[in-house]
RNA sequence: UCCCCGUUAGCUCAAUGGCAGAGCAUUCGGCUGUUAACCGAAGGGUUGGUAGUUCGAGUCUACCACGGGGAGCCA
C-alpha cells in the first residue's frame, strides 16, 4: 500500500534530488522524440505528476511495456525527483524503472483525455473517480466529513448510530421505502386479507429510516449533545438535480438549547466547514472555479463570513408580498414557500443565506415547539442560493400536553410515540436540533449542478446501478 | 408524478422530407522537452425502440424506453 510521504501528493512537496517511487493511474500521455511525459495521479491530490520516461529508459523496458502506459494504466515508477525545463510544473519525476501493473486498453476504455458530460459520466461511475472533476468532488466530501466529526467533537457532541431500519413510520418525512423478509410471490394474509406483517421479520411493518432525529433526541437528553451523520432513505418520486432516494445527513441535537442557539450553531457549523474547505481544498477549488462555477470560492469566502440574515416567516411573506412580480404560486400567509419564493429571497432580496423561523404551525412537523401565539412553531430552515433549503431544524416540543395535543391536532396516533413522549415526562428540558444534507452542502461547495454528481453511487426513481 | 426539450460514429455535436457529416478519440506515418501538443492518412453508422404517413423518413405522427431542464415533495 502507499504509505504516509508516498503519496504524489507528498512527493510534489518533497525536494529535487530524491528518490522516489509513484504509484497510480495514468490521465494522459504525450510523447516527444525519445522522451515520453506521463501524467500520473493516485488521487491524492488535484495535480498530476510528470513522468519523465528518456530513450535510455524507455528502450530499456521495450515497446511492448511502453504501448501499454496508455490514459486509465495502473503504473508504478521509481525515479529521481528534479526541476522541471517545462512550464506546466516545476517538478518532475525521471523515470529508472516503470511497471504497469494493470493496462487499460485505449481503443476500449471510456475516459479519454478530453471533457465528457456529466451524463456520460455518470454512466461510468466506477471509472469517473479517475476523471479531474471527480477526483476533486470526492476529495472535497471527504474534507467535509472529516470537518463534520471535527466541528462537534471539539465542541463536546457525541457522535451517536440511529437505526437505519425502524418500526415506526414517524414525522411523516416523505414516503418510506419498505423493509421486509417475506415472499413477496406469497404474502401471508389476515382474514381482512391485509398484508399479514406479524408473521414478517420484525414482526410488524419495518422501514427505511427516514431521519435519526426523534432517536437523537433520546441521546441529546442523555449526553446533552449528540449528532447523526449517516445514510437516509426517501421514497419520493422525486426527480430534480436535487433530490436523492439514498443520501448522508448530520443531525446535531442538544439540550439546554432554544430556537436562537439552534440557529446559532447551524451558522457556525456551516461557516466552518465552508472555511475548512477554503483553507484544505484550495487546488480543487481552482478546477471548480475555472471549469464549473466561475463564482464558487467567492461565494465560499462570502457566506464564510457574513452573517446570515435572519427573517421570520411573516417577514418573508411581507418580503414577497412587496415584490413587483407575478408569482406562479401565490403568496399567502399560511403556505408553503415555494422555489420561487425562496430563488427570490435568497437571490435577489438579500443575496445571501437567509435562516426563515417561525413558521405556521399547519406546514410544519408536530414535533416542533409551539410558539405563544398559538399559530406559529419553532421552525426554522436555512435558505441558500442556487440551492434552496439546505438546513431544516426546530426546536423541540418539550412540553408533554402540548406535545400530546400536537399528535392529535396532526391526527398521529399516540401509542408509537410512547418513548418520545415519555421523554417529556422525565427529566424532559427545551432541546433543539437540524438536518443538513450533506450533497446539497458539497453541491454549494463545489458549484456541481446536479446531486447525482456529488454522491459516488446515487440512487434515484428508477437508477440503483453500481 | 406533471410540463418542456433531447436521443445520429467510442465521445461532443452538424445535416430544407431527397447520396450519413465534422471535431476529438482510435490505428498507422511524420514532427516535436511535451502540457487537452502539432501535421498527414485510414478504419469506424440498423440515426434509442416499435408501429405508421410518404415514391422516399435522421427529419413528420403515435406509443414506449432512457437522459436533461422546470414544478411538486424535501435535505
Amino acid at each position: 500500500m502507499i504509505r504516509p510521504g508516498e503519496y504524489i501528493r507528498d512527493i510534489l512537496q518533497s525536494a529535487a534530488g530524491e528518490r522516489h517511487t509513484a504509484r497510480g493511474w495514468v490521465k494522459t500521455r504525450r510523447d516527444g522524440k525519445g522522451v515520453h511525459f506521463v501524467q500520473l495521479n493516485d488521487g491524492s491530490v488535484f495535480r498530476d505528476l510528470q513522468i519523465v520516461l528518456d530513450h535510455e529508459v524507455a528502450s530499456r523496458l521495450g515497446k511492448a511495456v511502453l504501448d501499454l502506459i496508455t490514459t486509465g494504466a495502473c503504473l508504478e515508477v521509481t525515479g529521481v525527483l528534479v526541476d522541471s525545463p517545462g512550464s506546466g510544473q516545476s517538478l518532475e519525476l525521471r523515470a529508472e524503472e516503470a511497471t504497469v501493473h494493470g493496462p487499460a486498453p485505449a481503443a476500449t476504455y471510456p475516459l479519454q483525455k478530453k471533457g465528457h458530460t456529466m451524463e456520460y459520466l455518470r454512466e461510468i461511475a466506477h471509472l469517473r473517480s479517475r476523471s479531474n472533476t471527480f477526483g476533486a468532488v470526492f476529495r472535497i466530501r471527504n474534507v467535509v466529513s472529516y470537518a463534520i466529526h471535527r466541528f462537534f467533537q471539539e465542541r463536546g457532541f457525541l457522535y451517536v448510530h440511529t437505526p437505519i431500519i425502524t418500526a415506526s413510520d414517524c414525522e411523516g418525512a416523505g414516503a418510506l421505502f419498505g423493509v421486509t423478509a417475506l415472499d413477496l410471490q406469497a404474502l401471508p394474509r389476515t382474514t381482512e386479507g391485509a398484508v399479514d406483517f406479524s408473521q414478517d421479520f420484525f414482526g410488524k411493518p419495518a422501514f427505511l429510516a427516514v431521519s435519526g432525529q426523534l432517536e437523537a433526541e433520546i441521546f441529546a437528553l442523555a449526553f446533552s449533545n449528540a449528532y447523526t451523520f449517516g445514510p437516509t432513505f426517501r421514497a419520493e418520486n422525486s426527480n430534480t438535480p436535487r433530490h436523492l432516494a439514498e443520501f448522508w445527513m448530520i443531525e446535531p441535537e442538544m439540550a439546554f438549547c432554544d430556537l436562537a442557539g439552534d440557529m446559532a450553531v447551524a451558522e457556525e457549523f456551516l461557516q466552518f466547514l465552508l472555511r475548512d474547505v477554503l483553507e484544505r481544498c484550495d487546488e480543487d477549488l481552482d478546477f471548480f472555479e475555472k471549469r464549473i462555477d466561475p463564482t464558487v470560492r467567492d461565494t465560499l469566502r462570502h457566506v464564510a463570513e457574513t452573517p446570515f440574515e435572519h427573517l421570520t416567516y411573516t417577514e418573508a411573506i411581507a418580503l414577497l408580498e412587496q415584490a413587483d412580480r407575478d408569482w406562479e404560486y401565490p403568496v399567502v400567509w399560511g403556505g408553503d414557500l415555494q422555489a420561487e419564493h425562496e430563488r427570490y429571497l435568497t437571490e435577489e432580496a438579500v443575496q445571501r443565506p437567509i435562516i426563515v423561523t417561525d413558521y405556521p404551525r399547519e406546514i410544519k412537523a408536530f414535533y416542533m415547539r409551539m410558539n405563544d401565539d398559538g399559530r406559529t412553531v419553532r421552525a426554522m430552515d436555512v435558505l441558500v442560493p442556487r440551492i434552496g433549503e439546505i438546513i431544516g431544524g426546530s426546536q423541540r416540543e418539550e412540553r408533554a400536553d402540548v406535545l400530546l395535543s400536537r399528535l392529535k391536532d396532526c391526527g398521529l396516533p399516540e401509542e408509537p410515540y410512547w418513548w418520545y413522549r415519555e421523554l417529556r415526562e422525565y427529566g424532559s428540558v427545551a432541546h433543539a436540533g437540524f438536518g443538513l444534507g450533506l450533497e446539497r452542502l458539497i453541491m454549494y461547495c463545489t458549484g456541481m449542478k446536479n446531486i447525482r454528481d456529488v454522491i459516488p453511487f446515487p440512487r434515484t426513481p428508477g437508477s440503483a446501478d453500481f
